[in-house]
DNA sequence: TTGCACGGTTGACATGGATCAAACCCGTCT
DNA sequence: AGACGGGTTTGATCCATGTCAACCGTGCAA
């Protein structure tokens, strides 16, 4: 059977999909529901999405209809401007949410890019609240996760306009471990799934620059780089050059 | 009758505020509802607290109960990171929500600083959170206004990571322009609330920049700047800064 | 009225990161 | 196996913005 070209990209796989049974349910949408309740959220993400490295799940401009939970895989999400420049605003992994930014104005106001083979839940956003008008505890939840996009926004802000360039890879390089502890990986050890490119365009770099700081981390025994491959060796140590941000 | 250290900074004035006959109802939380419905907002809003130039309205690390609407004035959030580096993370006018990063963890995680005499609607958040499942309008609109701060910090995030000095002030004065405006001031002539340092803190630069970068607006007949008051005499020109990025 | 304090402006100079360019590494295709 | 291409590393140089310092303007207090 054909698909259409806007299909095509994105190959959809309707699998029951239970949150129930998802072990990412303490970091996600569900977090703190009852059974009953996690039952009746279940009812309404049923769908599946596979998206392979490099399709877009959604585009800048796209009506927005849906928010995204990743259940496995890694998305970067990026805003573009007129004259070709381009951000990325964040990189999401397992557990998070993707599309907030869409309920603003029904469009989705950025690009959101599967970084590698990748799998999402489908959640409707309009049932989604209807559901939190019954349910309190998803009520009150969905909106600290929306509060905490919000916080986490700050953090940027504060990294692009205060720190400097070794500073801001320290801060990038400690995110990602603590977020790959809080999922059960190793908090030393894991592969980058972007390019120095796109961590520099999250950080306000150029990739040179993060390259050369990442030479000059594993030169002081901080880290060990192998292309994309990263050892954390000292975690104090990063942690203070973030601290003593003169030379 | 003795005020208590804490409650000396703001006075409290518990007089009756009304959205129903707020005129900054269409930019505020109750916008779309009806007659009715905003009548049950108004019996949840109901303390407005005066807040006078340089005081807090609220500070990081305090307990989070309420988010506020600003009736009238001007206030700048920030954030503060340990070793003492501080940055404007916004600055608000009347319309405009306070206090939404405080949801993520019960805690505010910034500081809300009045930058002139302010009045705000004190809104506690969980009965907002109780008539938002009883009023699908308000519920969705809350939704939107949070969603909108995600996107607008994205916008800060792309104008600290990819602009220089010039753009970013460019920038900024359009969108002051375009908020005045839609409030019904005039869109080219105004007075900044804040100092050059915060704009600084603000925009990721010295003051020493953005005061070069005013000036040199003005010898290109863009502005006219006269310390804190702004005119603003081509605004096709400012856009026109912000687009061409190189030189 | 004077003087002080705070914010703003301007200049001279220093520097972190950008830019440009070459070479390298590794996986993939032929 | 060889060649190609995307991503990465490293070096040399440049420039936008930071830093430091002097001075100015305005408003408030004595």
């Amino acid at each position: 059977m054909p698909l259409s070209p806007v299909v095509k990209e994105i190959s959809i796989a309707v699998i029951k999909t239970a949150c129930s049974n998802c072990n990412l349910r303490e970091l996600c949408l569900p977090f703190g529901l009852s059974e009953e309740e996690m039952a009746r959220l279940d009812e309404l993400i049923n769908v599946r999405k596979r998206i392979k490295r490099g399709e877009h799940l959604y585009r800048a401009g796209q009506p927005f209809e849906s928010i995204y939970a990743i259940r496995s895989g890694f998305f970067k999400t990026d805003v573009l401007l007129e004259d070709g420049r381009d951000q990325v605003t964040g990189f999401q992994m397992a557990g998070e949410l993707l599309g907030l930014d869409g309920i603003s104005n029904e469009h989705h106001s950025c690009n959101a890019v599967a970084l590698e083979d990748s799998e999402v839940c489908h959640i409707p956003f309009s049932r989604l609240e209807n559901l939190s008008r019954e349910i309190q505890t998803l009520q009150h939840h969905f909106h600290k996760v929306m509060s905490r996009e919000i916080v986490r926004d700050h953090g940027v802000m504060m990294l692009l306009g205060t720190m400097r360039a070794e500073e801001r890879l320290a801060a990038f390089l400690l995110n990602l471990s603590q977020r790959f502890t809080a999922r059960g990986f190793s908090h030393a050890e894991f592969n980058l799934r972007m390019t120095r490119e796109e961590i520099g365009s999250y950080l306000g770099l150029k990739l040179e620059t993060v390259s050369r700081a990442f030479s000059r981390f594993q030169e002081e025994g901080l880290i060990a780089v192998q292309q994309k491959h990263i050892r954390i060796l000292n975690i104090p140590g990063l942690k203070q050059i973030m601290s003593h941000h003169n030379h």
